[in-house]
DNA sequence: GCAGAGCCTGACCGATCGGTCAGCTAACGT
DNA sequence: ACGTTAGCTGACCGATCGGTCAGGCTCTGC
């Protein structure tokens, strides 16, 4: 087996392959990826990827898969706290790290959640999506209180997933930024209303 | 030429392709989406399909242009406008009515303006979507409030967009409730936040 | 030196893709 | 009655898809 001794600059194959992967899944699509554009971007033949991964599904599972396991865990933990403001606060800041550390992977399960249904790790990250907006929204709310709470999800993942669609050409924006006010944001839609100071 | 004087449901072959290939569009993706299933789910052969329109390419540009030259107009009567408290109230509920009327346009090119590049009526889409986006938001506001612009245009798109791939198995909600809701979260994060009642 | 395992590849397979083309049928104008 | 046209179709094309397979290369353990 390799031990990779003589240069700490040897990148695993089915890493690159792997992330490869992840990029044209996010950015052209699974359905429009073949298996032969994954492997000239990553410098491989087709039969590598193959090789390394048994099937497309079974590469999709290995480019997203842990992004899931990390919204997952990320809704258990909620799940298991209490209901108060202060959670809900930690887990505002805990899911818009999510979100950026995971930009690629969210914007392939988000942005193909439908018509990529049958496949297994799809399935995963569906149900988790629902179970997210169960959790964090009370059944016996008022509508418009759910719908805030839909607004305010869907909007912070799809400001970041899109926005790499629609405003790539404009200068580039700080992370520490997007962070900042996208938790402000949340916040301000999130949080119990009962009596504090909205903007 | 088809005066159809014997019975007045006659339907255009054309709008029964146009209809179904949208809802192929909207639901598996353009990519994904083969001329034969189209042709399958509308009762016609393949052939047929591309009799009526000239290519694929064609057929989507059929099946979401007359959305997009909805959305031009909305746009276009907003910047028209002053951009009073006024003008932003009537905006947000054309906006609202506009997502609510053309769910599977809008589902079609906004979530797959990132792979369907290149193709002129997804460009045309574009660049409404980044006209919206510039229009509505002063490049010169603080970065949290164009984060608050973004989020609730996004979600507001996202939750009708993506709420038939989570929520579909749930109940049935009305519409006009969805357009109330609506209509007030996006009231609560568009309009000017000089000293008015949040919620 | 050599057997074997890990990694990688080109050749090849059947299926399906978007698109072309010749020809069929029914309705219409004259 | 007849030529024309619109609507529609099956047969067919080259390209590309995901996936299989046999074999080559390199390094290791014996």
């Amino acid at each position: 087996m390799p031990t990779d001794a003589s240069t700490s600059s040897r990148v695993r194959a089915s890493d690159e392959l792997r992330h490869a992967a992840l990029e044209q899944f996010s950015t052209v699509g699974f359905a429009a990826s073949s298996l032969q554009q994954i492997a000239d971007h990553a410098g491989y033949s087709k039969s590598s990827v193959l090789y390394h991964y048994s099937s497309k599904e079974a590469l999709l599972e290995a480019a997203i898969g842990p992004s899931i396991d990390a919204l997952e865990a990320l809704l258990g933990s909620f799940v298991a706290s209490s209901r108060s403001a202060a959670a809900r606060t930690v887990f505002i800041e805990q899911f818009v790290d999510f979100l950026l550390g995971n930009r690629l992977a969210v914007h392939t399960f988000v942005n193909q959640a439908q018509s990529l249904r049958g496949i297994p790790v799809i399935e995963r990250a569906n149900t988790a999506i629902r179970g997210l907006a169960d959790s964090i929204c009370d059944p016996g709310a008022p509508f418009s209180e759910q719908m805030r709470f839909s607004v305010a999800l869907a909007g912070a993942t799809y400001t970041l997933v899109a926005g790499a669609t629609f405003l790539d050409e404009r200068q580039q924006v700080d992370d520490d930024d997007v962070r900042t006010a996208l938790i402000t944001v949340l916040s301000e839609l999130l949080l119990p209303a009962d009596g504090r100071p909205t903007r």
